[in-house]
DNA sequence: TATGAATGAGGCTTCATTCAT
DNA sequence: AATGAATGAAGCCTCATTCAT
């Protein structure tokens, strides 16, 4: 892809920051190009310079968002190496839903929500990261068991989907309710659930 | 307070009943009166007449959900009194989902996940009817431990959101990555993890 | 005309009342069916079993406001007999004006002010309005200068149109200005002038 | 600031200039922003554009309007330096109202009619035109006192608002009667009245 | 008389996008 | 790369009225 100018690169990235974090607190469909212009201080035209359509700007942010996971840099998907960097993974999203009083739930499921049968292409983008994030935790779950530290039996990726899926359905429901008392107790299910694994190893 | 009309009632029933196979497949914020109008055979005079507002009708519909949860007559929430039944539910949803080809979630989740600061009202509706399934759920488990079938150290509330929860987060990425499996596989690990509860029970 | 039973008749009072107070407060033009039946706790069918249409209320409410005038029974036209009278015929405007904290005019005046050429019956129900009340004040002056207590020159129809003109000028501005002063100092020169005519009799 | 684009200036002029023809003809009320559109030949999008409401189109009217009277160059407000130009003043506005065949009263005083407590920003408006106007007139009357000409005991500004709210009584029970005479015959009173004070001057 | 269900036109505004400069 | 004017479909809701019981 050719480069950007620098100029232009920034406000290209404006418009995705702004976008994500309105798209994050009030969802894509109550979100308009308008809204995103007005916030980020650009114009119509520069929208639909940068992005071919508001369409174009989720597919953006959502690969923006792939773009951090994949690097670890940043706020999700750093790199999961121990037990306390997984009970971390799940410390930091509630930290972050908390740092919004409960209002909001995971950016990705929010987005993943509103998907219907008409927006492939975000479905993909959203299944990609999703696929990505599985790998991280996977590959963690793998080190374990190929050190012997890990119920041989385990199916890694399904247990990583696990850990996701709770998250997910965590951060929906305490969103709902406000309540972070639920998505704690819920992770820590998790969490005790996912050592089980690690607890039913073999003896030698 | 007197009966409504018949056909009047009839005629608010339709409304719902289209609103919330409406809301299901494409969500609320995609979902307009007139749509819902068009969709019910019925006229805006009507629509205005029975809801005060959009919301109101949003509010409508989840009280209807809510009425079908506590008397168990719809698709939700019948009496949870043994693991099978436990089992089923978490099927039942599953299956409800499959017939959708995996491209919708859970109504209250997709719902719940459009929620935001300004929708207080329906953010409480949904509140009330987790609250509601919790206690379905929660109940079974309070047997249980009075049988001596469950480990005292169980919080049957804190239980029973776990599996709420791993049921909202599984349907949320089903319907994101349209894959059954996945779903099956999460709730496969959530009631594994339920039962080591049952499981974990001292000998007599 | 057949007489109507008492409780209907109630209801319909209830009714032009309720909307003679939205019609001042907020114009007819922005005075629904719908509210004034609410604000009057009646239904649907009363309204248009009452009034065949909102033209028809708006009729009805004028026919009411030229029997009070007419009677000398309600908040206007009672008999003016002496200059004190004359005095407090203005002076009462006033008040009432300033009881609603000058953000209303007259009554007539709203109503007029919204009068267009679609609206010849409502026209003419305001004309004869200002008639009769034009003739009060006239038949006042016609008696002073029949007993030589007015310049005989003076066009007596045309003196009284100036007092009703004036009120309703300075009632106008009086409520845009949200000024008491401002209506007492228009009315102060109104009245100076008058009574000009009453000055300018020739000496006997 | 940048001019606007020409194009777009004149989209919103002739905006304004319908509206306020319009507004004239049925009030602010019965306008709808369609009807404006329509009658001007653009878009929706436009008249959002432009305009962040209707309120916010009412409020540019009265700025043009406003403008006007301070420039002196609509139809309005012209400088008042002589007695023939104080009853040309007042002859306009009956010949502008003949115009229209006594069917419409004065534009300002039929919005400023409309108002009702929840137009505060409108209602600055106009009164802030009724101020510049006040002022033209008072001015004329100031500069005659300073000349000796007129009773120095006279309140120029309570004068001047004499004079606008005889016009606007005037105009509006003229079109409510459609009756020509009764608005010159108010204006002939009213302008005797003030002449009062011109003659009341004292002898040297 | 009384009630409120039904109707459909229209009112105000936002939406997503394209176009001209 | 940037600006903002233009477009028209659609969204949410109120209006005035009629109809059925």
């Amino acid at each position: 892809m050719a480069e950007r100018s620098a100029r232009g690169n920034d406000t290209r990235r404006k418009i995705i920051a702004v976008a994500a974090e309105l798209f994050h607190r009030q969802g894509v469909r109550s979100t308009s190009p308008d809204q995103v212009i007005e916030a980020s201080g650009t114009g119509k035209g520069q929208f639909y310079h940068y992005f071919k359509s508001k369409e174009g700007l989720v597919h953006a942010v959502l690969e923006t968002y792939l773009e951090e996971i994949r690097n670890g840099d940043g706020p999700f998907g750093y790199d999961v190496e121990s037990w306390k960097d997984l009970e971390r993974w799940f410390a930091d999203q509630i930290a972050r839903q908390n740092r919004f009083r409960m209002t909001r739930g995971c950016p990705f499921g929010t987005i993943g929500n509103e998907v219907t049968e008409n927006d492939e292409l975000i479905r993909q983008d959203l299944n990609l990261i999703f696929e990505v994030a599985k790998h991280r935790i996977a590959t963690f779950f793998i080190k374990e068991k190929a050190g012997g530290r890990l119920d041989p039996r385990t199916d890694e990726a399904q247990l990583a989907d696990f850990c996701l899926a709770t998250m997910q359905g965590a951060m929906l429901m305490g969103k709902v309710k406000r309540s972070r008392q639920l998505v704690e107790s819920v992770v820590r299910e998790a969490l005790a659930h996912v050592k089980q694994y690690a607890r039913a190893q073999p003896r030698p």
